[in-house]
DNA sequence: CTTTTGACAGCGT
DNA sequence: CACGCTGCCAAAA
């Protein structure tokens, strides 16, 4: 993973507004490169100035040590919770046209550089 | 170059 | 609802 993904993903993660969450693949989505996976790994080297709280796995949790730090938040937050895990369908941040522009301006500073062949991109059955 | 690893996801049991 | 398996993809070993 290049350091402008990961820099995407960290800029991505702190659009999200407070009391949504955005699940690792629908990151990966929104980016239009990579997958859960990748995102995941830029997490993993945020300096933790951004809201990672709000970026979790598809069914809601985190990794135990995580989330015993981000349930805080979530409560604080309000983000909806069920058995002490976050209820994504809820919780899900859906960006209105103002923010899918941005969004998609963050995703273009990606794909752009040098692109030699970048034509199929890569479908990993899920959709949003 | 092959193998292992990881802030993942979906499906079956 | 909780595990366990399998598929995935790129980075690191």
């Amino acid at each position: 993973m290049s350091a402008d993904y990961a820099l995407a993903v960290h800029r991505l993660a702190r659009h999200i507004p407070a009391g949504s969450v955005l699940t690792y693949g629908d990151i990966a989505e929104l980016l239009g490169l990579g997958g859960p996976r990748q995102v995941g790994a830029a997490m993993a080297r945020s300096d933790g100035a951004l809201p990672w709280w709000r970026v979790l796995r598809a069914d809601g949790t985190l990794p135990a040590d995580l989330q015993a730090r981000a349930t805080p938040h979530w409560v604080e937050e309000s983000i909806p919770l069920r058995h002490g895990r976050v209820r994504v369908p809820a919780a899900r941040w859906q960006p209105d046209e103002e923010a899918f522009a941005i969004l998609d301006e963050l995703a273009s500073t990606l794909a752009s550089p040098v692109v030699v062949e970048e034509t199929a991109p890569k479908r990993r059955g899920r959709m949003l």
